[in-house]
DNA sequence: AACATTCTGTGAATTTAAACACAAAAGGGG
DNA sequence: CCCCTTTTGTGTTTAAATTCACAGAATGTT
């Protein structure tokens, strides 16, 4: 058997997607070349060589890969030619972006239900959806076998909306809220915390901005 | 001079910040101690202990780290005390989530600004800030010396509304465009993929549910 | 058809991060 | 006041990821 790809290795796949997708939009091109990649994205070519290998793809020595079998080995690869659908819990701002972003469907994500606890919220329409009794949650996870949980409600409801979602056998919660789930199932948890990244900015501001003493 | 924090480490942090702040305000404890913050975060304790060592606050054997002084550790170094004032270019859907939302306040990101290039858009109330007119950037960075700039644009717009964040001597790009920035200077960019992210989770379905063939 | 060039594929070396392991410090209990 | 337990701080080891370096393949050129 193969190695298993390293975690890194697969961060960067979506990268090289993005990357030969639009090099395929722009040029007229069969070919497409580790350094041309490295070029764009700022990563050592070798290292791009090596990741390539990972998903089963080879390349032209002297030519490079063909481009439009590794935009498709890719995508692939990263499951977005599956349909994924997803029911989200938490209609607010973020919930609502979410809900309403069109960029997800080239990935395969579909979000197909959205739930709230809030009488006002329940009811409306968001996009083309109206939102659902976070008391029907379950139910429906359930009746359409619903494999991905979107969490977008405050930091204090995440942990019991996981676990409803659990409940429901669900496989993979994709986490907005900024808390980290406490899980013993085998489930696939994806956090994701603006606020936590944007103190990257804000320590790189502070360091190299010493204003006062 | 003290050896510079790995990234890793610096990842981790605003995690420790937001495990303590919790603790704070749910136990009425003077000390923290690594095996808690182990046990919450599923991190190594030795690794926890490694980490706060780069920012320097000491514990003590026995006992833990003083969870306040902990907690205002962790907040000046990663800059929440300091006031971030951002311009945001883009108010779709998630440009407008982001406008909104109230979490980053209090680590001391304040959105001051709104952009958009629509005419359907601009003089629009979002929150409490009109959109103004992306010809008006420039000007608006420059005048009030904002250092951050956040890209809610659609991707094919990123590449130059960041020329022009540069050009008025922006410090940082927070950038949520699908696209790698092509940028000289010595800017911060802190790229934000939510599709790149979810490829995470639909790779990990795949793999586990390999239904045809 | 020999040669130069350019790109892949991959062992080997290097660098970086994580985990282990334990001495030393602090405090509590008998 | 001595021993036991808990927790920090850190040298050492292990593991993982990245980079180096180069053989070998494909192609164009003279």
């Amino acid at each position: 058997m193969v190695k298993k790809i390293p975690k890194p290795s697969l961060a960067r796949l979506p990268k090289y997607y993005q990357v030969v997708t639009s090099y395929l939009n722009r040029k007229n091109e069969k070919y497409i070349s580790s350094s041309y990649l490295s070029d764009c994205l700022n990563i050592d070519d070798s290292q791009i060589r090596r990741d390539l290998m990972y998903i089963e793809i080879g390349g032209i020595p002297r030519v490079g890969y063909d481009a439009k079998e590794l935009r498709d080995v890719l995508a692939d690869y990263l499951g977005y030619f599956n349909l994924n659908e997803a029911i989200l819990v938490g209609v607010g701002n973020l919930g609502t972006a979410l809900a309403e972003y069109k960029g997800f469907e080239r990935y395969g994500l579909s979000i197909v239900g959205l739930f709230d606890s809030d009488p006002e919220k329940i009811g409306n329409l968001v996009g083309n959806l109206k939102v659902d009794n976070i008391e029907n949650l379950e139910q429906v996870i359930k009746k359409f076998n619903i494999k991905i949980g979107i969490i977008t409600t405050p930091a204090r409801y995440a942990q019991q909306i996981a676990e409803k979602m659990i409940k429901a056998n669900i496989k993979a919660i994709w986490n907005f809220a900024p808390v980290t789930l406490d899980i013993d199932e085998d489930i696939f948890i994806q956090d994701e915390n603006l606020a936590e990244n944007f103190s990257f900015i804000s320590h790189y501001l502070k360091e190299t901005e010493p204003e006062k003493e």
